[in-house]
DNA sequence: GCAGTTACTGACAAAAATGTCGATAAGCAA
DNA sequence: TTGCTTATCGACATTTTTGTCAGTAACTGC
């Protein structure tokens, strides 16, 4: 009979399934617990693989925090390009809007982006610039927005959906208001400020 | 004739001056850097002093961060304390809200936020949320600030605020817009905001 | 001057984090 | 089964970062 020297048996993956096991496990360290948090050691333990597996997989430490910044920033790009656009551009705009927001919200991408700003990495961010202009030039109609009082109305809804994002569930509630009220404000704001800006833009 | 073995003098400052030499040089590089940068021997070059005085004065590296987190935190409640009010209503309001910005965007307060957030430090907003509250209830005007309108009307700003100081300048020129103007399209947006929020809960 | 206090420092010790390497075993193909 | 590839791992080596200590020198009070 087999006695105590048994090891438990070995997972093994495929290089694919390994890498993305790593990066959900550093993604939750991330969005969980900040950046200090990416260390070898605390990555390695939450994906439940020795520290070795993961050089073996990103060469670095670094190299895992960069593809986990690729991954993500190509997650909320995603985000940010996927929604369908009603006809009415009334209705749009207020769409394109919800859906800039949501994709702050989810899977800490306001995390990442102060991250990034923080890091002076804020570069990266220039994948970002080009969904979210996409977004602003087909989704919420403004094919012709040179119009400055658009686009700067724009610029702010995503300077704003990013702030709630990153801090509207600690400020609302220091502020002593539930949890979400922050969004809903926001949303309210910008759809009066949007719709004048579009009204004196012309459309 | 003395030779190539004198050693530099040493300055020798009164303890609360050398602490203060200390944090300031951690604050430009945390303002620089971004949090990474924080570590001992980068915080002592910049001081100009060895390692061994940063641990004498400070006990440990994390001490500094403690010690530099109270200090811009600080600075930044009295940025927001420090105005004064005209007396008209919505002068008064378009000051506060100028005051609001202004005191994220200098020396880096929005990139304290940031990173306290980020760091689940946040609950150290705590101080910031009342010279906010008080900043709203005796510059705003809003005493009776319960209603819903105006309290999430201030809640917005806030958040728009650091949103501002924090990626103002980056979102900007990624979208091809000249640095402050992320920060005057949210004035006015709020601006507008602000005025309809007031009038609709009655003052 | 002189003595006492202490801010300051370099050299060293300790700890923590990253990275290397040979061995092992899981899967696959023949 | 047999042999090959390689994902995985523990043990170790290296590097980086933090912290200790005893001596030195700048200031203060006498």
């Amino acid at each position: 009979m087999s006695i105590s020297k048994s090891t438990p048996p070995r997972i093994r993956r495929s290089p694919e399934a390994s890498r993305e096991n790593i990066l959900i496990a550093a993604e939750r360290l991330l969005v969980g617990q900040g950046p200090q948090s990416l260390r070898l050691a605390d990555v390695a333990k939450e994906a439940g693989v020795a520290n070795a597996t993961v050089l073996h997989h990103f060469g670095t430490i670094d190299g895992v925090q960069a593809a986990l910044m690729e991954k993500m920033i190509a997650e909320l790009v995603s985000g940010l390009m996927a929604m369908d656009v009603p006809d009415d551009p009334r209705a749009a705009r207020a769409a394109a809007i919800q859906n800039l927001f949501d994709a702050f919200e989810t899977k800490g991408a306001a995390r990442l982006a102060a991250w990034l700003e923080l890091t002076d990495e804020s570069r990266r961010l220039r994948t970002v610039r080009e969904a979210v202009q996409t977004v602003i030039r087909l989704k919420i109609g403004a094919e012709e927005a040179d119009e400055a009082r658009l686009e700067d109305a724009i610029l702010v809804s995503v300077i704003l959906a990013i702030g709630v994002g990153l801090f509207g569930p600690t400020l609302s509630e220091l502020l002593g208001k539930p949890r979400g009220r922050a969004r809903a404000a926001a949303l309210r704001l910008l759809e009066t400020g949007l719709e004048e800006a579009a009204r004196k833009a012309g459309h």
